[in-house]
Order: structure tokens, then sequence, then C-alpha cells
DNA sequence: TAATTTATATTTGTATGACAAATTAACTTT
DNA sequence: AAAGTTAATTTGTCATACAAATATAAATTA
């Protein structure tokens, strides 16, 4: 008996034309702002009805790899994807990593407290003029004593990210944004208080101050100071989230 | 006038329920493993029509953060997401974070030799015996001369993951999962020679020797050593790239 | 009886057609 | 000329039907 069988197609239609579309955009025959045709036209180009290409659309638009606007001029559009684009994608990769590994605190501090040393390092050496004004800008944020608990974290992490990019090394800020958004969920069990915010803001100032002196010793200190602070911080949360549990 | 507003929703319904699901699935309402309830059902709790549950679960699904099966005991399922699990996310981030950026080599060797020399200092103090055994395994592997260059490029990448783990340090080994995902396409542009296999293939015999003994010092010398001549070979590739497109 | 085959029910996958909503362009009216 | 109106285009949503896969139970056969 002869064998000679058509290939076995496991993954959905819908699947497959979202690979394909991926791909093109990866291989740079889609290129970013390019609008790719209408829903009606690729159902007839791939010879399937809009439904299924709909969902191949939702599945790159949940990689925020495309957007859709309603209307005559509208349509579905590539993305210019930069590293802010990406973090959608990457919180919610890191954020369950973090959640369903159930990574020790000290894991993560560790990890922090090295990379965003080597941030600094950088930093120093490679800062420039518009880096430091952007650190001010974000420090002045933080000093706004009216803004909320959530703010001031949101705050507190744009001036870390902004010290990513100070170090004019573009693999290290991915990186480093991987790390932060995985924090940030951690950040947020803690409810800064006045003193603790300018324990903060101070730290903060003397960082900048090290790395406008081009000093990496001590930059490479008060982060050291500062990691170690925020875990006293997140262990004293998490003790009192145990105890509210035990009181429910 | 008073002003008394509804709140304006901008997002489509496919995105909310989507939202939805994942807020579910991170806070852990929705473990893993669990089944979601048909599509039917999802349908009539959110008051959403079917292919609207559709595009909001091919969302969740580009994420991979679910799965679907067919049948009666089929329907959607939650996934598990360990590292592995996540890496088809991560490579897509990771791709074209880099294709996209134009991030020089030079970043990304920087950035590498740092994380990995972290990575092996850790695993000189953490390794356990299975991490030696494991690494002997990979070593093994790509001793053999008869695999082909794609086969050597992955045997190597999963050594290197293997000293990422041996750290023992999971966030860290997630950031170093990240890195290498996105270093892939690149190492796949060298095709290595016999000769540079044996040099390959001895520096890893030395490295893990290294984390044998605990040895950071050689460990990291030698991890210094390696990517140094990654990045030589990655410069000769990329000159005979640039030569072959002249040609054309 | 035991194994195999056949129905049957369940659930996701796909197709078709229609209408709603948003948005721009052209047109009309004042 | 400015403002409002209409029409056209494109994504967003809905309703319904059927196809395909797959496990369970019933029926058939050796």
């Amino acid at each position: 008996m002869s064998l000679e069988v058509e290939p076995i197609i496991r993954s959905s239609l819908s699947k497959q034309v979202a690979d394909q579309l991926q791909e093109a955009i990866l291989e740079g025959s889609l290129k970013a702002d390019d609008r790719l045709p209408t829903e009606e036209e690729l159902s007839k180009r791939f010879q399937v009805s809009r439904p299924t290409i709909r969902e191949a659309l939702k599945r790159l638009a949940a990689k925020n790899l495309i957007r859709s606007r309603r209307g005559p001029t509208g349509g579905t559009f590539v993305n210019h994807l930069g590293a802010d684009e990406l973090s959608d994608h990457l919180t919610t990769a890191a954020t369950l990593f973090v959640s369903m590994n159930q990574i020790s605190l000290s894991e993560i501090a560790h990890t922090r407290l090295e990379l965003e040393s080597l941030c600094c390092q950088l930093a120093c050496q490679h800062r420039t003029d518009e880096d430091l004004t952007r650190l001010e800008t974000e420090l002045e944020r933080q000093r706004d004593i009216n803004i909320s608990p959530e703010e001031f974290c949101s705050a507190d992490v744009s001036f870390h990210r902004a010290i990513a990019e100070a170090s004019h090394n573009r693999m290290l800020s991915f990186v480093m944004y991987t790390l932060i958004e995985a924090l940030q969920p951690v950040a947020n069990m803690i409810t800064f208080h006045f003193r603790e915010r300018d324990i903060i803001i101070s730290q903060h100032e003397r960082l900048l101050q090290a790395i406008r002196d081009q000093n990496r010793v001590t930059a490479v200190e008060v982060i050291k100071e500062q990691v170690n602070y925020l875990s006293s911080l997140h262990d004293e949360a998490r003790e009192n989230h145990a105890r509210k549990q035990q009181r429910d």
C-alpha cells in the first residue's frame, strides 16, 4: 500500500493566518504604519471567512503588533514597537512568571541590585544633559506631597526607567524594563507614607547627584542602600498581609 | 448644568472580556488547568455574542494564557506557565525589539557578559550535583561531530540555559532567558565550523570545571573570553553578509 | 462474553449575512 | 464662506447554522 498523505494541519485557520501576518511584519514586508487590507479583502485573499480573519487580527492585537480604527480612513495598521509599546506584553509574562513561580523577594532583590548597579555605572559613564534633566523632572514629580500612593509608585518606576535609559545600552534597558514591570505588583503592596517617601526621595537625590558627578562608587552604594530599604519594607508589608489574613 | 455622565468605554467588548478573564487568571481565581465555561455559557454571562467571546479568547490564546480542545471533555483551559512555556511569548517580544531597534552587537555583548558573569558567580556558589550532571550532558551533545550547525546552536543555548538555572535564582534565570532568546537569531547568522566548535567546546569544558571547583574568578574569565570570541565571529559574519549584499 | 463498531452528544472551529457605530469626504443649505 | 447634512467606508457586534473533533454509551458481531 502506497502512503502519500497531505500534511496534517493541527493549528486553526485563524492561527495560521495570524502567523503568516506576523511573519510578514517580522520579515519587514509589512513595515510600521503600513495599512493592512480591509478585513473583507483579507478574507478573500486567505479564502477564509471574516470572523476567522478577525480572530487572527485579535491575536496580533493582543501582542500589540497592530492597531485598528473604524471609518473610511480607518483600517488596521502595523505598530511601531519601542520599549514602551512592548511593556504591556512583557508585563503579562513577567507578572505571571513571578506570581506563578512564587519567586522569593530575596531572589528578585538580588537580581535587581546587580542589574541596577550595572545601569548606574553605565549611566555615570554615558549620561547626557538630557538624561539629567529627565531625572530631575521625575524627581520633582515625587516631591509633590499631594499625589496619591499609586502616583508615587508610578513616578518611582519612571525614575528608575530613566536611569536604565541613561545607561544608553538598549539591550540592558529592555531587560531592566522586564524586571521593573515584574516588580510593579509587589511594589503596589506597599503604601508609602510620608516618612518613607522622604527617605526614597533623599536616596534619589543622592543618586542623581552621583550620576551627575559621574561618581560610580557612590551611585552603586546608594542603589544598594535603596534596594535593601525596599526589601525591609516589603517584608513588613508581607507580615502585615499575613496578619490580616489570619484575622479573616 | 449638572454633569453626571457614564464612563466612556473606548475599548472593544472583546478586549474588555479578555481583560476581565486575564485579571481572573492573574488574580488566581482561575487557576492553572481550570476549565473555563463553554463559549456559549460565557456569552450568556458576559451578555455578548459568541464571536465576541471567541475574539476575546483568541487574544488570551495569543498570550499563551489558555488552550482549547474540541469535544465533550474539551473546552478552554488555563495554561500553567513555566519558563519554557513563556519562551514563545518572550521570543516574539525580544526578537522584535532587537530587530526593530537596530541594537548594536556591542550593546548586546556587554549586557550578556555582565549578566552571564553574574549567573556564573551564583552558579559557583549554589550549583548542585544535578546541575553539574545536566551541564555534562549538554556538553556531550555538543561534542557529537555529526550534528548540524542548527543543532549545535541549540545545544549551545541549552548549555547556557543550564548555567542560568544553576544560579538557582529564578528571577535571574527568567531575565537570562529573555536575553538568550533575543540573541538566538543573531547566533543563527553564524555557521560554526569544526575549528570554531572545538574552541567553544573547550571554553565550555573549562567553564564547567570552574563551576565544579566553585572557582568564581576562573568562571568569569572564561565567560569573558567566550563573549569576546563570539563577538569577533559575529563581526566577521556581519562583514561577510555585507559583502554578499553588495554583490546583489 | 469480549471486542468492535456505530450512534450520539458536546464543544470548539468556521461560514454567512446582516446591522450598528465611528469617521471622513462630499454635498447642500443658509 | 461657514455650518450642517448626507453618503460612503471600515471596523465592531450579533444571530444562526453547520462542520469537525472527540469522548461516552449503545448496539453489533465474532
